[in-house]
DNA sequence: GCTTTGAGAGTACGACTGTTCACTGACTCG
DNA sequence: CGAGTCAGTGAACAGTCGTACTCTCAAAGC
């Protein structure tokens, strides 16, 4: 069995988690170049100076929380999309399980939405790095489905691409329309999906 | 004619533009919600409390960002795709359009990229109101298309908020590839745009 | 020409920021 | 058991921040 780990370990671990859960507690009402190292360490109930036994920077506490939000959602595509069914059906049921994921945990995914294109380069790129493995899994997934006979591995990666992109988009979109707008947000963003869908189909038809 | 106005208020909207000008370049690099009030007014060479003279608060100096930057692109679009020529030729010249606009003003279209799901609640709705009336203006110009027969008003709004998105994405994507990946993304997001369109003509084909 | 207005200057305030340094004391390991 | 490690403390540093005042003095309006 691996290593237990020691009493000292799992403390300085526990207090690293509450640092990343404050933090992204705090982030729901502002953007992470205004997040102040204090501010974290007050919310956690720890010194300031603390804080650098975990991080670096502020700028270094957000690639751990991008590493937390999806990190841990690799293969879940492929799991999603390998599922049997016609494509109609697959196709509602990626939404709902987004949906699902967004309002179980909000704060994760406001995060990931609103640093994309925030102020850090460091966390920008570091989601951009994510985002870019999941297109690919995406188009991994894609090639090995009879439609996508005749596609170049290029098309297959902006296809891919436009999926995630649409995801994140959704993603964001519930977030701004709360629990009362969320079943229009649903809606249309499964008829999105379905166009891009169509346009798959015949993407090939005229030379 | 119109009123002549006067020396003293054409100096109050010159340091008005002054401090927008100098909040886009500080914005950059960094968040609206980290802006101080000081480090613009430092730029400018004014008083810090010379700013409250035009604005109340950062936020305000961010809605009018985002007036600045949107408000005088209305029209624009159903110029670009009232203009004749065949579909791809139009879909070219449309991201085309995009890309110059982009590079010709990246400070403009990096802050709403940015601030579109930034931390800063007021800006973020002023940005999601001039996106929601392009997509309208876009429903528009397409439902006077032959190719729009038999579609409802509501896929038409669907159909013309994926452009817009489209497009926001797109600008965003040039500002973080530079001017060496610019045209590669170019060359991604035209074919993005030719899926939308092909998906766009199959749309009615299964009831 | 005299009064009123208002953009901006200047000063001062308390609160907050990131970072440094020397420290403690509980855990780890030989 | 005893020496070493190291997560977290506490005080102090020099800055920055937003905001509340009073004041100036050129333009505007009668």
């Amino acid at each position: 069995m691996s290593h237990t780990i020691g009493i000292r370990q799992a403390q300085k671990l526990k207090t690293r988690q509450a640092l990343l859960d404050a933090s992204l507690e705090l982030l729901e009402h502002q953007s992470l170049s205004s997040l102040g190292l204090r501010e974290v360490t007050r919310a956690v109930g720890v010194t300031p100076t603390a804080f650098y036994r975990h991080f670096d920077d502020t700028a270094a506490l957000g690639v751990a929380l991008v590493e937390e939000t999806l990190g841990s959602l690799h293969g879940m595509i492929g799991a999603i999309l390998a599922d049997t069914g016609d494509s109609e059906e697959r196709l509602d049921r990626s939404v709902g399980l987004i949906a699902r994921h967004v309002t179980a945990q909000p704060a994760h995914f406001r995060f990931i939405a609103r640093e994309q294109h925030g102020g850090v380069g460091q966390v920008r790129e570091a989601i951009a790095a994510q985002l870019r493995g999941f297109a690919e899994e995406v188009a991994e997934v894609l090639s090995a489905e009879p439609e996508s006979e005749g596609w170049d591995r290029e098309d297959l990666l902006m296809l891919g691409g436009l999926y995630v992109d649409h995801m994140v988009l959704t993603a964001s979109a519930l977030l701004d329309a709360g629990p009362d707008g969320e079943q229009e947000v649903v809606r249309v963003a499964r008829r999105r999906l379905r166009l891009v869908t169509l346009g798959r189909a015949h993407w090939l038809d005229t030379p």
